[in-house]
DNA sequence: CGGCTGGCGTCGT
DNA sequence: TACGACGCCAGCC
């Protein structure tokens, strides 16, 4: 694993539970301006599904944007960590995002 | 080193 | 709101 998906790994496990970051927030906090497809390539690799919440990390724009297992999962496990999604995007949205 | 590919982002229509 | 077109950048040929 290279360094770069290791600090995207480390950032994304400082997301707590019942918020999101975006793709975007994720690259500039790795260092990465404008490496937001970066970002959704380590997820897609991401080698430890359990301990790395990929589903955490949704588009900028409020949707809910692609997942490994299928959007259908990834849209459950955040409406289980109390985020509400509606029609494929968060509600709430400025209050669910969380800012590094 | 060059070309292509994507779990994206932004802007224009 | 919904597409399409570009831009972006690490990783894999």
């Amino acid at each position: 694993m290279s360094k770069l998906e290791h600090r995207v790994y480390q950032k994304l496990l400082k997301v707590p539970k019942g918020k999101v970051t975006t793709y975007g927030e994720l690259a500039k906090a790795v260092g990465l301006e404008n490496g937001q497809r970066v970002i959704g390539q380590i997820m897609n690799k991401n080698p430890f599904p359990v301990i790395i919440p990929c589903h955490r990390v949704v588009k900028s724009d409020g949707k809910i944007g692609g997942y490994y297992y299928g959007e259908k999962v990834k849209t459950k496990m955040l409406s289980d960590e109390g985020i509400s999604v509606k029609n494929g995007k968060i509600q709430d949205w400025k209050e669910t995002i969380f800012r590094f």
